[in-house]
RNA sequence: CGGGCCGUGGCUCAGCUUGGUAGAGCGCCUCGUUCGGGACGAGGAGGCCGCGGGUUCGAAUCCCGCCGGCCCGACCA
């Protein structure tokens, strides 16, 4: 590269979000498309993101009495069926598999062998797994059933982008049945509180919390809650979510105990989940022009080790100092578990190496080279500062201050993210503010701009479309929090109970 | 699924209008000098030009069909 570039990414953010977007995962080596449409190949250093992410939230699962089981990819098409709004939901966007056996015919393999009922690839889980709580609750003792699944799950989407909306996606599926509507709901909203603490501590995002209108409601559920997160285009995206079922899916499964005053009821039930699209959540939201950012309690690799060796001499001691430093940093630990470190002793020149660890997300570098064996230092970077700062430290002292460095940085993410969704937070109670703060200057290409407003809302289903169609704004929750006052919508000019938060969302 | 644009080494693209057997930059490999911030030199590998058919002595280039991608709409974790 003969111009000096300023930063590793182009476009920058500023320039152009979405290819910004694809460029980081690019660069950090994340994913990438696959050959079949819509299906991405999420590669080691995206995947172990997600295992850390399956990591704490499993722990969290298990620590609120869930355990894991599995069920089936294939859902009987009559299961689908039976839960009317869940039909009209997921019908258009499901795969089906209507064969099961190949011929040769020319050369070619055709499908033969018709199944008698199409199986759908399941969409989400509620009708198999209702299927399956129907057979095994008999009594109010058999409640509550607290289960969890680790699965994919195929939505055949018209416009995928990684992470965020493919034909294919790993999740999880909370399921659970209760004896009482209460207990359900108490579910509902525990789950919620999870995925918001998860969101904050872990992610180093901070989520609004609330419940989608009607118009965004999970199809067949009574209320679906979210944790909406804002990223750096202040877009809002769903980061998870948590459905109070009612009796809906129970009623549809015949999910059916006797109570305990011996009538024969219906089981009151729950799903939530959160998907590898917290992947590109974090990416949008921690991401800067030189790349990704992990928060250090959601990274893999803490720290990594470059030993700088210029020459033979100096070599064997180099990378003995640079081995010796990782056993100690191994040594410590970070909220419970030893730091990870890498030592990167590949034979590669110049900062190609530093860049790649930069642009890889890795929230703490550490040069260690012949003159610091000399000085008994080594040379620490911090991924949330820019990437020229250097700080010598003695090599004695770093192994007890790395946890509390990666602590730094994950409050550093926590406040910075948080500021900026602050800043992008508005209170807005007339057409004409709102309408404003929703339309970019620049119609042909849309700088980033809008926001989340907090503006009353009638709570009718017919403003949220008008608003959708002039801005492409939608609600994205009716927070629990402070918003309860009231008002009027600007919108219609009718009484408002509350504001809502409104925003142009992923 | 509707409208627009586009498919040429791993990536970004030139070549196509006017048909004549394929190029650049980056990346990759080897060797050497380098290495504390994306280094330099020399050499090298890599392409049924998206797929199928047609026109032609000859097609990356012209014609038809299909497939795929991107953007905009509808839909969505």
């Amino acid at each position: 590269m003969s111009e000096k570039q300023k930063c590793a990414i182009s476009p920058q953010r500023a320039e152009d979000f979405p290819e910004w977007y694809q460029q980081i995962i690019r660069a950090a080596d994340l994913a990438e498309n696959s050959e079949v449409r819509g299906c991405m190949v999420i590669k080691p250093w995206g995947y172990a993101l997600w295992e850390r992410m399956q990591a704490e939230l499993d722990r969290m699962f298990k620590e609120t009495g869930h355990r894991n089981a599995y069920f089936p990819l294939f859902i009987p098409l009559s299961y689908l069926e039976k839960e009317a709004a869940h039909v009209e939901g997921f019908a258009k966007e499901c795969a089906v598999v209507t064969h099961h056996r190949l011929e040769a015919k020319d050369g070619k393999l055709v499908p033969s062998g018709e199944l008698t009922e199409p199986l759908v690839v399941r969409p989400t889980s509620e009708t198999i797994i209702g299927a399956a709580y129907a057979r095994w609750v008999k009594s109010w003792r058999d409640l509550p059933i607290l289960l969890n699944q680790w699965a994919n799950v195929v939505r055949w989407e018209m416009r995928p982008r990684l992470f965020l909306r493919t034909a294919e996606f790993l999740w999880q599926e909370g399921h659970t049945a209760h004896e009482t509507r209460e207990e359900a709901e108490i579910e509902t909203m525990k789950m919620l509180r999870v995925y918001e603490t998860f969101a904050r501590d872990f992610l180093a995002l901070p989520v609004l919390t609330g419940e989608k209108s009607e118009s965004e409601r999970f199809p067949g559920a009574l209320r679906t809650y979210c944790i909406e997160a804002m990223v750096q285009d202040r877009k809002a995206i769903q980061a998870g979510t948590s459905h109070f079922l009612g009796q809906n899916f129970s009623k549809a499964a015949g999910i059916q105990f006797q109570g305990r005053d011996g009538s024969l009821q219906h089981a009151w039930t729950t799903s939530w989940g959160v998907s590898t699209r917290l992947i590109g959540t974090l990416i949008m939201a921690h991401s800067d022009d030189d790349g990704l950012m992990m928060p250090p309690r959601i990274a893999h690799t803490h720290v990594v080790i470059l030993p700088i060796t210029p020459k033979e001499d100096s070599k064997a001691a180099v990378l003995e100092a640079a081995e010796s430093l990782a056993q100690a940093i191994r040594a410590t630990t970070f909220h419970g578990s030893a730091v990870s470190v890498e030592v990167d002793t590949r034979d590669l020149g110049g900062g190609v190496k530093s860049w790649e660890y930069i642009k890889k997300g890795v929230p703490i570098r550490l040069e260690i080279g012949p003159r610091d064996l000399a000085q008994g230092t080594a040379a620490l970077s911090r991924r949330d500062h820019p990437h020229k700062d250097k700080e010598f430290l003695p090599v004695a002292d770093i192994p007890s201050r790395i946890a509390g460095i990666l602590d730094e940085i994950q409050s550093a993410l926590l406040a910075r993210a948080t500021s900026f969704r602050d800043t992008h937070l508005r209170r807005l109670d007339t057409k004409e503010e709102f309408y404003a703060f929703f339309t970019p200057a620049n119609a042909e290409k849309p700088e980033a701009h809008g926001g989340f407003a907090l503006t009353h809302w009638n709570g009718s289903a017919a403003v949220e479309e008008q608003v959708k169609n002039d801005l492409k704004v939608t609600i994205r929750c009716i927070p629990f929090e402070g918003s309860a006052e009231p008002g009027v919508c600007p919108f219609s000019g009718e009484p408002s109970q509350q504001r809502v938060v409104w925003a142009k969302s992923y």
